[in-house]
DNA sequence: AGTGAAACTCGCCGTCC
DNA sequence: GGACGGCGAGTTTCACT
């Protein structure tokens, strides 16, 4: 019931580069005629497959032109601690993306800004004033090397 | 000509949360009839503020539940090898993103695989077979805590 | 599970304000 | 820069296989 067969997992590829992608396209991609292939698509948003559908905008073109990674370590590790560090890195719009990681550091959070002294501001008056924290270690992106946006489909 | 408006900046904050809305339903939300929606849309695709659109599927559902940052420095920093570790990145189907960084590190890599056993792999007979490599440091995700998928609109 | 067709809605374009 | 209206195209459903 919840089993992927060859063609879904095409459709899934074909949709995570493409969600404008219209059924008559997709069937004649995937020899197939459009019911099938609508009925596929309602199946895999239902099982959760697809989440969601978005529209990827240009960040540089929105002024989000900076981007840093910066390593966060707790100074105590109670549970009470780590849990409002999670709340509070959740409202923070600068925050793009933060994980709990195994070894010395323990959150690594991805930061998109405008400016430097946005990111200056950002962490002397946000993120540092979240209780608790030990060790701030941040690096700045260069270069985006790669940046894919769907994951491989077995 | 390039500048975006309120209704734009709304617009853009709406599409990348749901980019099926209809022309319709966002006509209805931001109190405007069809057409101006319609042509502010193709204006911000032609001008790039939208690059594309696509399904965001689930990692977990197709089996990608492994997710590590690896940090790789170059033995020699001459642009041929940097250049080439770059081109040989992009074939690696197990590396999501790459950046080039400030700093000690010279790259960072997110990876999404579907056990330590492929993580392994993708290590000893992948990645570290590029040449020039000299240090290599994984790290593992315990929990994702926070991942926007758009961008902060000023 | 897939085909083919019908009904309905929306995207798209022109014209007008 | 936005409103209105018509045609083509896409989505959605159904009866049949």
């Amino acid at each position: 019931m919840d089993a992927l067969d060859d063609i879904d997992k095409r459709l899934l590829r074909l949709l995570q580069a493409d969600a404008k992608l219209t059924t008559k396209e997709l069937a004649a991609q995937l020899n197939l005629t459009l019911s099938p292939i609508y009925e596929r698509i309602r199946r895999l948003e239902n099982l959760g497959y697809i989440k969601q559908y978005v529209a990827v905008l240009d960040k540089a073109m929105l002024g989000q032109s900076i981007m840093a990674f910066c390593q966060v370590s707790m100074r105590y590790h109670d549970k009470a601690f780590i849990n409002k560090f999670e709340e509070e890195v959740q409202k923070l719009e600068e925050v793009q993306e933060c994980y709990h990681m195994a070894g010395q550091v323990d959150f690594l959070l991805k930061i998109h800004v405008g400016s430097l002294g946005e990111y200056h501001d950002f962490v002397k008056n946000k993120l540092s004033q979240i209780e608790n924290i030990g060790v701030l270690n941040s690096t700045f992106v260069l270069k985006e090397i790669k940046h894919d946006l769907g994951y491989h489909i077995a």
